[in-house]
DNA sequence: TTCGTCCCTTTGTCCGACAAAGCTTGGCAT
DNA sequence: ATGCCAAGCTTTGTCGGACAAAGGGACGAA
């Protein structure tokens, strides 16, 4: 029996070389001593300073590498990066897959979430950010017969909204739910007939509301535009406590590495 | 010049060996072939199945240590897990700070968030959830001057109710903010006298409020005490305009890949 | 100046090797 | 028979070296 076991003492851990690498390059970066856009040095440099093998620091950069923190350009130099939120979110969506959580869940999270987002968005958003959500609006209008365009361009459309709250922690928060959330809209809007129109239209009252500053307008859509999600999922024959992972399939895409 | 530029063509993507080893693993634990706790198949299996090189299984195998879909025992198997939300959320958070993101931000989406909470956890907290809220209770009223016990249990506090409210979703979503957010209690009880005193108080309310499932207590208890940390801040003479990378040298856990 | 070619650098991959630490097995003492 | 211990096998972490492919730069030709 070689397992640590609770008692007096902390189970020592020995961290590898290849984790000191990573943790070292981090340390770096987060004490901004290493800062977004600069190199890092090539592979044979790092292995001067770290003293190792370069399979050991190719290791260590693997773990960068996923992590966001570092990215090469074309296969080439090394150099530092902001995560980018995206990769992040799509973390988290496989994540709340694994755990199994529900619809249930992932809808009260929804509401809550895009609520916030639209009060700091009616309070921020600027001309660019209407114009952007005016354009995607054109395209959601002219795709109403398209149930893979129009889910896509709901996603964007509450994304843009986000964007316009000018909160990124908001912005980051509610996105791992609404890569899991919005894309069922595609199977609403393919099975329950009235699902797109109702959709559009909310998107143009919460654009008309956001562009006149009118919170309690804004509010009251968002609110029955999420419930409008929920009756559509039920409506197209779906229980809402089932697992998301029913329906994760299709969201899996090729380039996670990329 | 050889950098993609924006053109008639996507950028073609080649994905290496050591990323098609780690999304071929990937698929297989998204897909459920490969569930939490499976065993994977020690390095040399995995050779022998890709066909490729140990060490190029072993750049693999790091990204999904990293992204936490895989852990080693002890130093030993390597065997599937489910990601584990705090080490999400501390990456979460890194990204946070390295966007620069302000305590404004920060404050506006806790407040956004601890309410969903608060909500959801007066409806759904169970005899289990208000012990172990008590429990934390009881230890900072006797941690009372200590101001980074007091953090820590307020961080802790926070935390267990966002699992009363029994949303994963929402559980998630908060985390990454509330790993910036409540660590700065540490700075405001310090500083104002009162502070400590105050978010005590104000726990207490919250408690009684969820046991009452008395909604609009638990509401207005919430807001208060979120606005008090924004008062408490100000008071402490920092400014909620300024980025959150200022305070985050004391969180950068040291075991961030162990 | 612009273009194409040659050469050097760097990465991705492969091969082989070895020490340390787990696990297994077989023998030994009780 | 049961329990303990040591030797041996397995697996991981690390090392050293090697090579093809692709990027980048220098150099010369048009």
């Amino acid at each position: 029996m070689s397992l640590a076991e609770p008692g007096r003492f902390e189970k020592i851990k020995v961290p590898s070389a290849y984790q000191m690498v990573a943790e070292a390059i981090e340390r770096e970066i987060m004490a901004g001593r290493l800062r977004p856009g600069d190199e890092i040095g090539t592979e044979a440099v790092l292995v001067r300073q770290f003293g190792v093998n370069r399979s050991t620091v190719r290791e260590g950069i693997r773990l960068l590498e996923q992590a966001g923190l570092v990215q090469r350009e074309a296969g080439r130099k090394l150099y530092v990066c902001l995560p980018h939120y995206r990769k992040l979110s799509d973390r988290m969506s496989r994540a709340l897959v694994l755990h199994q959580v529900t619809f249930r869940e992932l809808f009260e999270a929804a509401v809550i979430l895009e609520l916030g987002v639209i009060d700091a968005a009616v309070d921020e958003a600027s001309e660019q950010d209407l114009a952007a959500l005016e354009e995607n609006q054109a395209l959601a209008e002219a795709a109403l017969g398209d149930p893979v365009r129009l889910a896509g361009l709901d996603t964007e459309f509450h994304a843009l909204l986000a964007k316009a709250s000018r909160n990124r922690v908001l912005e980051l928060a509610r996105e791992p739910a609404a890569l899991l959330f919005f894309p069922t809209s595609e199977l609403i809007c393919r099975r329950v007939p009235q699902g797109a129109g109702r959709m559009v239209a909310a998107h143009r009252r919460l654009i008309d509301a956001v562009a006149a500053r009118d919170k309690e307008e804004a509010r009251l859509w968002m609110r029955r535009h999420v419930v409008d999600w929920k009756r559509g999922f039920e409506r197209a024959g779906r229980d809402i406590d089932e697992p998301v992972e029913s329906i994760f399939e299709r969201l899996s895409s090729v380039r996670q590495y990329a």
